[in-house]
DNA sequence: AGATTAGATAGATGAACGTCAATATGGTTT
DNA sequence: AAACCATATTGACGTTCATCTATCTAATCT
């Protein structure tokens, strides 16, 4: 019949031949909610506010020193924390004058087992 | 002077409190470069993708079957399908009528690294 | 050669997103 | 109470992106 039939019955090697948390076929609802979480991520001042936080004491910083870092205007440093804090990969906690945010590890180990 | 400087002092419980791969800061260009990786993946129609072509025996399948999966124009699909390409998450194929898509496993371990 | 088939490309459209300036909020110091 | 400080929120603007329809390309079959 046709040819596509004939390459998978001659190319089978077995199966599982590729390793991955997105193992099985995954419906729209679990994939949106996924990419979110990456999409989260997705982002080079994000990636960068990550790394400088984890670099902090603690795997904790303020916005002050987080807005001097990537040199953007406090007001968009402030939106990018909200978003990695919605996706639960920050967490912030306030104190006097600042707001302190830090890392959930926990959350970018599962982002990084869905991959591997 | 400030809580601040105060607040870092009392709470300092050593470094490396938080492993992983973005370890340290890291510049724009890293944080384009990585973020764009990122971008690939965070898409929900791109993770199906991923999730089905990993599920396909040898990890490999053509894009009538990935756009019957999906529900999706086929048009639409071949645009994700490249970007994924383009991000070397999958590799594709030409054999007759069809093109073979297949998945990367190493290199979405490479971006399952930074994660972790 | 002509018809058929799988997939790729082009162009259009509406939605989502990153950024900023301006302003609001809530705790702090005097 | 009033001035001050760090952060959050709002509204606007330009760009990027996911999707579609229509069309093109290249390979295969009759």
């Amino acid at each position: 019949m046709t040819q596509r039939i004939k390459q998978r019955q001659t190319q089978a090697r077995g199966p599982a031949c590729c390793p991955s948390g997105i193992g099985k076929p995954i419906n729209r609802k679990s994939a949106e909610a996924l990419a979110e979480l990456f999409k989260a991520v997705a982002d080079p001042t994000r990636l960068q506010l990550i790394a400088l936080i984890r670099d902090s004491d603690q795997c904790t910083a303020c916005v002050g020193d987080l807005t001097e870092a990537v040199r953007l205007s406090q007001p968009t440093v402030s939106h990018h924390l909200k978003v990695l804090v919605d996706a639960e990969i920050l967490s912030k906690e306030k104190d006097g004058y600042w707001t302190w945010y830090s890392l959930n590890m926990a959350r970018l180990g599962e982002l990084a087992a869905v991959l591997s």
